[in-house]
DNA sequence: AGCGATTTTACCGTAAAAGATAAGATTCCT
DNA sequence: AGGAATCTTATCTTTTACGGTAAAATCGCT
């Protein structure tokens, strides 16, 4: 996690964890209990600071009874999944 | 990652990712080098074996040019964010 | 069957996630 | 201002992801 895009997403999707969390009236404490994911931990994750692992989101978005994509929903590419990059950094070039 | 659901979850997240490579006609050797994930790691996520990290399914997810949503796309509550899951595990209780 | 490519598995080392706990720092009250 | 709740940060330990390498296993091929 050098990457300047991976802060960004991890930054995103820390928000919309805390945006969720918000509107339904959780507390830290809470959540910890609800996914058995520490406080301190949720905390790391909502501030960006933490790079979670995928069940860990998962969790977070059962117990709030929201979709993996509600918090994922990554900027980029989101949804066609027909989208050309024009020149998006990688290129197959000989390979493929 | 003891639960159950969350097997499933690596499992269904990992074939999806697979299924995206073959359509591509990418080996495991050639997602690596697009991505700075190992030949070997690549297996073991596709496989479900590994509970890979948010900027890890985002690397891959970047080097397909497919959106995070595609390659996770949860099967619960897939979509409207609006859904009400009726009496999914979790209960908020005095909480909330 | 045999060969080459691809994939899986195993082992080791490093880095980082996650839990527990405690101590600061904020925020929100009255 | 003072106090309580909430959030952040730090430290320590355990677990696990990830890279590298190499060895198996599998999968086309002709």
């Amino acid at each position: 996690m050098v990457d300047d895009a991976e802060k960004k997403l991890l930054a995103d999707v820390g928000r919309r964890i805390r945006e969720t969390r918000a509107v339904q009236g959780l507390s830290l404490e809470q959540l910890a209990r609800l996914t058995g994911i520490s406080a301190p931990a949720l905390s790391l994750i909502e501030t960006g600071k933490r790079d979670p692992r995928l069940t860990t989101l998962s969790r977070i978005a059962d117990a709030m009874r929201v979709s993996l994509a509600t918090i994922i929903a990554d900027g980029s590419h989101t949804a066609k999944a027909s989208d050309r990059a024009p020149s998006g950094g990688y290129d197959l070039g000989e390979y493929q």
